[in-house]
Formats: structure tokens, C-alpha cells, sequence
DNA sequence: ATGCATGAGAT
DNA sequence: TCTCATGCATA
């Protein structure tokens, strides 16, 4: 069993299987440190390269059962299938979004059309840095984040969100903000070197519609911010849910997103970057979904593969407590540290370290890192906190 | 809407 | 090993 965890991926494992082994122990008083509790019920998937992770949860979580007993969490890892394929799922990670279909009927399902208080505040901030003054961007401390990464988009999609051929023409016209023709450099000052654009080409389109741009120019984040809004009230009209929205895109351009993604969107949870990247396609999914208006949907969607993961760790309260104290004080702990912090929670190493990662990752929409970092995620950055606080973004 | 998790790519 | 983009599962 020390190497086995090859597991496979059959798309409905855990549709048969819940039920047994486990079942017990989790909510009653088990642990007595009380740390995390991660339900089991579904596989875990074994790469090489996380081999040694897995020893050490093993490991971890016998150590953990000081007295009670931990969670069974060698079970979560079946190690079903010993060695396939080698790996099942880590080459090709392409569709596998499976939601249900029914669009449309839940149309306002949790998500109630009302209208949200127009934003002030934050605008000033990002404006003011980069929207007209672009002048005294400090450079970035550290150059750390100026990673591309995939963004490609293949596959012409043939048919439109509703699965039938209709002929969208980009006779959009609604949304009243987006009119903007600068694009401000986001690296400025330094330089880093982002050329994309390719051919010195202009196409405008036919018609009213002379919106700014249709995916090549950068956004602003002003332009972002308004999209977002403009884009979650016509998708609502429209009756579709962020599901919905996720699942279309992978129809008409091949990249499936989840709703957690849409709903990040709409919400600016995203980092500047990848807010540039998704806009477009959003921006497209909203001109097919006006332009087929009334028709029901009947998206075909792919199969799915099943995934094995990990179960989710709800880590208690207290200890969160915990590692956030540990958070502030460092901030990115040693291997060393994340062990014996681990040991101390009586949590898997993995998933303090885990922890850390997302923490410092919400670090950077939430809390300013002291000095400017782009301006852009300065602008996010305010802007998560600002919508934290007033928990309003409504669905 | 969000917490924990995975994985590819940069370091 | 971290970061970053994303998503399953969950509250």
C-alpha cells in the first residue's frame, strides 16, 4: 500500500460507494485536539510526484489519533485500480464539468435580480492609479507574478448556447459602458515585454456596436469592473445560471469553466490578468445568448470523467484561528515549519502547506502586501475588501 | 459564494 | 516549491 494509489477515474466511483467504510466517527467528539475532519467518501488520486505525500498523511494521521481516533483517511486514497495507465488523469485535464442540464428553469434560483449599490469608493483608488495618471507606478517590489499561462482557445465553435445554429451576428449593442478606446499598459515602467498584438490589423465591426474592443486591447479595470456588472445582469435576464455560462463557453470555444469561475468573474474575484482573459469569451458568450433570445436551451454537454480527489479537510475553527496567527507572523513557512505546525494541529502536512498557499493567494485580493504591487490588483485588492465588507455582491 | 484541492509552469 | 488559474464539494 505504500505506492499503490494509482487511482482510476470511474466517472460515477463514488455513486456506489459512499455508503460504506466510514460513515462514523466525524461528527460527534471525535479528536480530541479537535483539528480537521475530512469526510470520506471519494478516492484520491496518486501520482508520483505526490507519492510522498501521501506517506506522510498516512503517517500524519496516525499520529493524529492521539487518544481518539482520526478519521480513516488511508480509505479516502482507495487505491482501486494499483497501476493502469500510469496516469489517468494528469495529461489531458480538459472537460470534465458535469453539472445538470436544465438551464434556464432555475432562472433566479438563489439569485435574486435586484441592484446593488453603485460602487464609489474603490473607483477613486484605481482610477486615479492608472486610469488617467499613469505616471508614478512604483515599480513592482518584487517581480514575482508576471506568469502567463494557457491561454489558448481552439476549437471554432459551431453552434451557439442554445445548440442551434443561428446567425449570430455581433449585433450587440446593450451594454451602455465598455466605451473606451485606451488601453493602459500594465507594465509600465518596467520592462517586461508583452507584445500581443499581432498584425497591426483593424477590423471595426459593422454598426453601432463600437464598444472598444472585442478582445484585442486591455481592459481597463474600470472596463472590467462594469462588464462584470453588465454582464451578470444580462446573464440573469437572460436566465441563465453561471453553471450554464461555464458549460457554453466549453461548447462554443472548448474551454469549459465551472461556476465557481463565472461567479468569480462576476464578483472580480479574479486577478487582473485572468479577468483579461475571460472577458472576451464572456464577452462573446453574451452576444450568442442576446442574440438567441427565447430559445430553450439544450446545451450538449460533454461527458464527464469522474475525478478522484481528495476529500475536502474542514479544518475547526480554532485551529484556523491558529494558522492565521501563524499566517501573520510568517507568512510563507519553511518545510520545516509547515511540519511541526502540522504535527501541532494534527493536520497532514499537505494540507497546512495547502493552506498556506490559498491563504497567500487570498492575501493578494484582500490585503494590501504593504507596497504596490500593479495597480491593477491594487484595484481588486480594495475592491475584495471593499465587497467583503458589505457582503452585498448578491448573487 | 467560498473553502480546500489539483496541476502546470515558473523558480 | 511556490504561484496562479480553476474547480469540486460544501455551507
Amino acid at each position: 500500500m505504500a505506492t499503490a494509489t494509482s487511482s482510476p477515474y470511474l466517472a460515477s466511483s463514488r455513486i456506489l460507494s459512499s455508503p460504506v467504510l466510514h460513515s462514523d466517527r466525524r461528527g460527534g467528539g471525535m479528536q480530541p485536539g479537535g483539528t480537521a475532519v475530512t469526510t470520506v467518501s471519494s478516492g484520491y488520486r496518486g501520482d508520483p510526484s505526490v507519492k510522498m505525500v501521501q506517506s506522510d498523511f498516512m503517517h500524519g494521521a496516525m499520529v493524529a489519533s492521539n487518544g481518539g481516533h482520526m478519521l480513516s483517511h488511508a480509505h479516502q486514497w482507495v487505491t482501486s485500480l494499483p497501476h493502469a495507465a500510469g496516469s489517468p488523469w494528469s495529461p489531458s485535464s480538459q472537460p470534465q464539468e458535469v453539472k445538470r442540464n436544465a438551464g434556464r428553469d432555475d432562472l433566479h434560483s438563489g439569485s435574486a435580480l435586484h441592484h446593488r449599490s453603485p460602487h464609489l469608493g474603490p473607483h477613486q483608488a484605481h482610477t486615479g492609479s492608472w486610469g488617467g495618471t499613469s505616471a508614478a507606478h512604483i515599480s513592482i517590489s518584487e517581480g514575482e507574478q508576471q506568469q502567463q499561462q494557457s491561454l489558448i482557445y481552439s476549437q471554432p465553435g459551431g453552434f451557439t448556447v442554445n445548440g442551434m445554429l443561428s446567425s449570430h451576428t455581433g449585433q450587440s449593442l446593450m451594454h451602455s459602458g465598455l466605451v473606451r478606446g485606451e488601453s493602459p499598459r500594465l507594465d509600465h515602467g518596467s520592462h517586461h515585454h508583452h507584445h500581443h498584438n499581432h498584425h497591426t490589423h483593424h477590423h471595426q465591426h459593422h454598426g453601432l456596436g463600437h464598444e472598444s474592443h472585442s478582445d484585442e486591447d486591455t481592459p481597463t479595470s474600470d472596463d472590467l469592473e462594469h462588464f462584470a456588472k453588465q454582464f451578470k445582469q444580462r446573464r440573469i435576464k437572460l436566465g441563465f445560471t453561471q453553471a450554464d455560462v461555464g458549460l457554453a463557453l466549453g461548447t462554443l470555444y472548448g474551454n469549459v469553466f465551472s461556476q465557481t469561475t463565472i461567479c468569480r468573474f462576476e464578483a472580480l474575484q479574479l486577478s487582473f490578468k485572468n479577468m483579461c482573459k475571460l472577458k472576451p469569451l464572456l464577452n462573446k458568450w453574451l452576444e450568442e445568448a442576446d442574440s438567441t433570445t427565447g430559445s430553450p436551451t439544450s446545451i450538449d454537454k460533454i461527458a464527464t470523467q469522474g475525478r478522484k480527489r481528495k476529500k475536502r479537510t474542514s479544518i475547526e475553527v480554532s485551529v484556523k484561528g491558529a494558522l492565521e496567527s501563524h499566517f501573520l507572523k510568517c507568512p510563507k513557512p519553511s518545510a520545516q515549519e509547515i511540519n511541526s505546525l502540522a504535527d501541532t494541529l494534527q493536520l497532514e502536512k499537505e494540507v497546512v502547506r495547502v493552506w498556506f498557499c490559498n491563504r497567500r493567494q487570498k492575501e493578494k485580493r484582500m490585503t494590501p502586501p504593504g507596497l504596490p504591487r500593479t495597480p491593477e490588483d491594487i484595484f481588486f485588492i480594495f475592491h475584495n475588501k471593499y465587497n467583503l465588507k458589505h457582503h452585498k455582491i448578491s448573487t
